[in-house]
DNA sequence: TGTATGTGCAACTATTCGGTTTTGCAAATT
DNA sequence: AATTTGCAAAACCGAATAGTTGCACATACA
């Protein structure tokens, strides 16, 4: 069974979650009312979550408190790194054909 | 059928094929060679990466060469933003905690 | 013109996925 | 003690997915 972060955000549903739970830490029926589902179907999405490190739980009495790990959410950060220096350097490529064209137009 | 850029980089041989392209294009047959599958299988992530618009094709002759649409990842990056937010709050939190420590050694 | 090459597409298979229903357990409430 | 509430886990189902095999088609080249 592949578990990463990014088969992880791959689904809708668990992108909504992980963006509800990263304020404030919920329990899984405070989640699943915020969803066309059921809270089986929450707490699946959870246990994969929790499974990839991406959300930690939290006793608390009966009820179990879901809250984001954030420095997950880093690693892709990481991966988008190797393409964000591309786009910065197609940026400047564009930025030095305008200013070519300007010091022309002089 | 959900066709998105989240459901396209969940899949560890479409990761790599756009790390591939993602500087220079290539022909279908070129990238296979990288992998442990066969021309095929490459040809169906191609397929999903095209019409995902992550990918552009450019015919040569009897070849097509690939090529990554770069801005298309910068939507990964943009959902990320909301997260950016909160990881530098909290690093600048742990920075608040730290000058008072500092301040309380003084 | 005949053959080799580069490619996409369809059919098929095994596996995985997301969701529902059911069950069981522990904590809270009466 | 009995009932309610919050939850996870298991069993099941239909749909989607990744990969393979086989085929069709166009381009290149002899």
């Amino acid at each position: 069974m592949r578990r990463d972060i990014f088969q992880a955000i791959a689904d809708p549903t668990r992108r909504a979650i992980i963006t509800l739970i990263a304020l404030q830490a919920m329990t899984p029926n405070a989640i699943a009312d915020n969803f066309n589902t059921t809270r089986q179907s929450v707490s699946k999405h959870l246990r994969i979550l929790t499974e990839c490190e991406i959300v930690k739980q939290e006793q608390q009495g009966r009820e179990i408190y879901y809250s984001l790990e954030i420095d997950k959410m880093k690693e892709i950060d990481k991966w988008l790194n190797q393409f964000r220096k591309i786009w910065e350097t197609r940026f400047n490529q564009l930025d030095d054909i305008l200013s070519t064209i300007k010091e022309q137009e002089k």
